[in-house]
DNA sequence: AGCACGCCGACT
DNA sequence: GTCGGCGTGCTC
C-alpha cells in the first residue's frame, strides 16, 4: 500500500514486480496517465477491498533511505487528527527534492583545496601565466571552492586540473574550531530550570514561563549540553522570524564541535535536503528549525525545546493545517523524551495545561544580568484635541529628552503604508479593493494605492467618484505618514523606517539594522518584525501608537496576542543598565488589559482570560474545528457548508450529543482575492468528542459535490 | 490535484 | 471545417 501526494483519503496498492519494496521506502508508481513518487505504507499479500486491476511500481528510489517507523506514525496521527490525506502530509513532511520523481543527488560534501609541495606546483605553471601562479600560491593554505573562486573565477577549475595531476590534495572541510562560548552565570531559578529538565526521565512536559530577558535561552543552551553528553540529539524549534541567523549563531558558538543542522526558509532546497539527511542518520546532534522542522526524522532524539511556543507562526495556515507545538508535544509523547514550551506570554492553551498539572511550571521572574530592571510602563492617554500629528505631548516631550541625550527612540506602529483609509470629506466614500472587502491603504511614495490582502494596486484617486469632490483625504497614520511627520518635528534627526515595504529587498533589512546599531539612526519607526528579539544597546524609549486596534476585535485571541506584541516591544527598550521607558497611548487606558499590562505580570492577564474563556466555553475550554468554503458566489459557499453541516446532523445521537452544531455564516472578511468565503464551526467540550464525530462525518463530507467551490477544515484553529 | 475525455462557439 | 473553452470523472 503506498501514500501518495493526491487530496484522496487512501492509500494505493501495487503489485511489487520484480522489487522488494520496504516499509518506509519511496516508490515510483503508475497512477493514471502520469508517473508519482509515493512512500510505501504497508506491505500485504492480498489486495483489501479493492476490485480492480493493481498495477506494478516502476521502481524503488535509492535516494533516500527508508523513513523510519516512527516518522511514519508520525505523520499517520497529524493525518489522522488534522483529517488530511497520508500521502499529503508524508509529501509535506519531506524537503521538497524527494517529493519530486526524478531522483535528488546529494552534493559533493564541501572541500578544501591545498598543495603539499607549492615549489613543485608553481614549477608545473609557466612563469608568465600570473593569475594561475596566484591562485597556486593561495593553495599553499586550504582554501574552500567559493574562497578560490574569489581569488580568480578560474580558480576551482585549475584546481581541479592540479587535483588529476596529483600536484593538489583536497580534504574534508574542517570548521575553524573557536573554543566555545562560555556558559552565562545562572541565576538561582535559572539553576533550579536547568538542573530539573536535565534530570527529566521520559516524557515530561515543562512550561518555561520567563519574562523577557530573564535567560531563557541560556537555560535551553546548559540544557542541551547535558542532553548531548548523554549522546542523544536534540530538536529545537523557533518562529519564522529573520531571526534566526542570531540564535544560531549562538547556538553555534556554544557548541562549536557539535553538528548542528538547521532548517528554514533561509536555506534552498538542496541545502535543506543534506540537513534532513544529516538529522535522519543521526550525524547532526542539534536540529534548529521552523515549524517544518518537527517531523524530522531523528533516530537518537533526546528531547524537544519550543521557543517562543505562543508565536502563531507555529500554526500553519494553509494546506495541511497542523499545530507545530501540538504536533511536538504528540511527538515528545510517543518518543518518551521531555519537552520544554518556552515563552514570557504562553498560549492560553499551554498555561491551562500547567494550570491542569499536565505540564510543570519552571518560571523566571528575575532579568538575567544583574542590575538590569524591566522597563517602566506608562500610558498615555488620547484626548482628541491634545493630539499633535497623532502624538500625546508627553511622547514628544520624552523623545526629545531622550534624542538630546543621544539615545535612540523607537515608534511601533503596527500598520504599514502612509494612511489606511482615502476618504471623501465631503460623502464619506473610501477607497476599497474590487477582489477583496477590505479598504485599499495609501502609499504616498509612489503615489498608488494598495490592497494588503491581494496585492492589487492602482494609481491614486484624485476625485471622489461618487460625488466628484476632490478633496480626498487620507485618514489615520501608517508608518509612511509618521516617517513625514516626525521629520518636520524632529528635523536633523534620522529617521528609519523598518516595515515589509522598506526591507522587500534582499538585504535591505541588515543594512537597515546595521545603521540602528552603528547608531546612525535615532529615530525608528516599526511594524512588528521589529517587535520581535531584535537588541539594540542605546535604545531606551518606546513609544506604542494605535495599540488599542486589538482591544475589541472579534477574534477573541486578539487580546493574547496584543499583550505578547507590547510584551515583546518593551523588551526592546532598556536591555542593559539603564531602565527602558515604553510609553503606550491609548484611549482606553482604563480597561483592565491595560492594568494588567501595566502590572508587568502576565498571569493576572492568563488567569482571567482562562476564566472568560472557560465561562463561554471558548478554547481551551472547548474543541474547536472549523470548515472553511470558497466559491464565486457567497451563496454557493454556503450551500457547501450546509450540506457538511446536514453530514453531522445525521451521525450517530451519542457522538452528536456533545457537539455543537453552529450555522455557516460568511468570513469576517467575506471576500478576499476575488473569492467569496463562508465558514461552519463545530465544537465540543473534549478533544476526543470533536474528534469521533469528525471521523465519522469526514467519509460523507468528501464524497459533497462541490461545483465551483472548494472546502477546508482546520482543527485547533487559531484565527475565525 | 492533474490529466483525459467530451461536447459547443469564433477563427486561419 | 478545426482550435480551444472548461464541465465531469478517474486515478491501485
Amino acid at each position: 500500500m503506498v501514500a501518495l501526494d493526491v487530496p484522496l483519503n487512501r492509500l494505493f496498492g501495487y503489485g511489487v514486480g520484480d522489487f522488494d519494496p520496504q516499509v518506509g521506502q519511496r516508490v515510483i508508481v503508475p497512477f493514471g496517465p502520469r508517473q508519482l513518487s509515493g512512500v510505501v505504507i504497508e506491505r500485504r499479500t492480498d489486495a483489501g477491498d479493492f476490485t480492480g486491476k493493481t498495477r506494478n511500481i516502476l521502481a524503488v528510489r535509492d535516494d533516500l533511505p527508508a523513513l523510519p517507523a516512527a516518522t511514519l506514525s508520525l505523520c499517520q496521527f497529524v493525518a489522522d487528527y488534522y483529517h488530511h490525506p497520508m500521502g499529503a502530509v508524508i509529501s509535506s513532511a519531506l524537503p521538497t527534492v524527494f517529493r519530486n520523481v526524478p531522483a535528488f543527488k546529494a552534493p559533493a560534501p564541501a572541500c578544501v583545496y591545498y598543495t603539499p609541495d607549492l615549489q613543485k606546483l608553481l614549477a608545473s605553471i609557466g612563469k608568465r601565466a600570473h593569475a594561475q601562479r596566484r591562485v597556486a600560491e593561495s593553495l599553499a593554505l586550504p582554501h574552500t571552492p567559493a574562497a578560490l573562486r574569489r581569488v580568480h573565477d578560474s580558480g576551482v577549475k585549475w584546481a581541479k586540473g592540479w587535483l588529476e595531476a596529483g600536484l593538489v590534495c583536497t580534504a574534508a572541510e574542517t570548521s575553524v574550531l573557536a573554543a566555545a562560548s562560555p556558559c552565562l552565570p545562572l541565576n538561582a531559578e535559572q539553576s533550579d530550570a536547568v538542573a530539573r529538565l536535565s534530570s527529566a526521565q521520559g516524557f515530561e512536559p515543562f512550561l518555561l514561563y520567563g519574562i523577557t530577558g530573564s535567560g531563557k535561552t541560556e537555560v535551553y543552551l546548559q540544557t542541551i549540553a547535558a542532553v548531548l553528553a548523554r549522546g542523544k540529539q536534540v530538536l529545537v524549534l523557533i518562529p519564522e522570524i529573520n531571526l534566526t541567523p542570531q540564535l544560531e549563531g549562538r547556538f553555534r558558538a556554544r557548541f562549536p564541535g557539535v553538528h548542528m543542522a538547521c532548517l528554514h526558509s533561509g536555506l534552498n532546497d538542496t541545502e535543506r535536503a543534506v540537513n534532513w539527511l544529516a538529522a535522519l542518520s543521526g550525524n547532526a546532534r542539534i536540529v534548529l528549525g521552523t515549524r517544518l522542522a518537527v517531523f524530522t526524522p531523528l533516530p537518537q532524539l533526546g528531547m524537544i525545546v519550543v521557543d517562543e511556543e505562543h508565536d502563531p507562526s507555529f500554526k500553519q495556515q494553509e494546506g495541511l493545517r497542523y499545530s507545530a507545538r501540538d504536533v511536538a508535544v504528540y511527538r515528545a509523547r510517543t518518543a518518551g523524551v521531555p519537552i520544554v514550551l518556552g515563552s514570557a506570554t504562553p498560549s492560553i492553551e499551554s498555561w491551562a495545561n500547567a494550570r491542569a498539572g499536565r505540564y510543570q511550571i519552571l518560571q523566571l521572574k528575575e532579568r538575567a544580568v544583574p542590575g538590569a530592571v524591566l522597563p517602566k510602563i506608562t500610558l498615555l492617554p488620547v484626548k482628541k484635541a491634545g493630539l499633535i500629528d497623532g502624538f500625546n505631548r508627553m511622547a514628544f516631550a520624552r523623545m526629545h529628552e531622550a534624542l538630546d541625550r543621544g539615545e535612540q527612540v523607537l515608534v511601533f506602529i503596527n500598520r504599514r503604508g502612509y494612511s489606511p483609509v482615502l476618504q471623501c470629506g465631503e460623502c464619506g466614500w473610501m477607497a476599497s479593493c474590487q477582489h477583496c472587502s477590505a479598504r485599499l491603504v495609501l502609499h504616498m511614495r509612489d503615489r498608488r494605492l494598495r490592497c494588503h490582502h491581494c496585492g492589487f494596486e492602482e494609481a491614486i484617486t484624485h476625485a471622489c467618484p461618487d460625488c466628484g469632490n476632490q478633496d480626498l483625504k487620507p485618514v489615520g497614520q501608517g508608518t509612511q505618514r509618521l516617517e513625514e511627520s516626525l521629520a518636520t518635528h524632529f528635523p536633523g534627526k534620522m529617521i528609519l523606517r523598518i516595515d515589509r515595504d522598506s526591507t522587500r529587498r534582499k538585504g535591505e533589512m541588515d543594512a537597515a539594522l546595521a545603521q540602528v546599531h552603528s547608531g546612525e539612526a535615532d529615530i525608528l519607526i516599526g511594524t512588528q518584525m521589529l517587535a520581535k528579539g531584535h537588541d539594540f544597546d542605546r535604545l531606551n524609549l518606546v513609544i506604542a501608537l494605535n495599540a488599542d486596534t486589538g482591544l475589541f476585535s472579534v477574534d477573541f485571541r486578539a487580546e493574547e496576542r496584543l499583550f505578547a506584541l507590547l510584551t515583546q516591544v518593551a523588551g526592546r527598550a532598556g536591555r542593559r543598565e539603564t531602565p527602558g521607558e515604553v510609553m503606550i497611548q491609548t484611549a482606553f487606558a482604563d480597561h483592565p488589559f491595560y492594568h494588567q499590562l501595566l502590572g508587568r505580570d502576565y498571569a493576572p492577564f492568563a488567569e482571567r482570560t482562562l476564566i472568560e474563556r472557560t465561562e463561554m466555553l471558548l478554547p481551551p475550554a472547548a474543541a474547536w474545528a472549523l470548515f472553511r468554503a470558497e466559491a464565486p458566489e457567497i451563496e454557493q459557499a454556503l450551500a457547501i457548508l450546509k450540506l457538511i453541516r446536514a453530514c453531522f446532523e445525521q451521525l450517530d445521537s451519542n457522538l452528536l450529543q456533545p457537539i455543537t452544531l453552529n450555522q455557516p455564516v460568511a468570513a469576517t472578511m467575506v471576500k478576499r482575492a476575488g473569492v467569496e468565503r463562508a465558514q461552519l464551526l463545530i465544537a465540543a467540550p473534549q478533544r476526543a468528542q470533536l474528534q469521533r464525530a469528525l471521523h465519522q462525518a469526514m467519509p460523507h463530507i468528501e464524497v459533497i459535490k462541490t461545483g465551483k467551490g472548494r472546502w477546508s477544515l482546520d482543527v485547533d484553529p487559531i484565527e475565525v
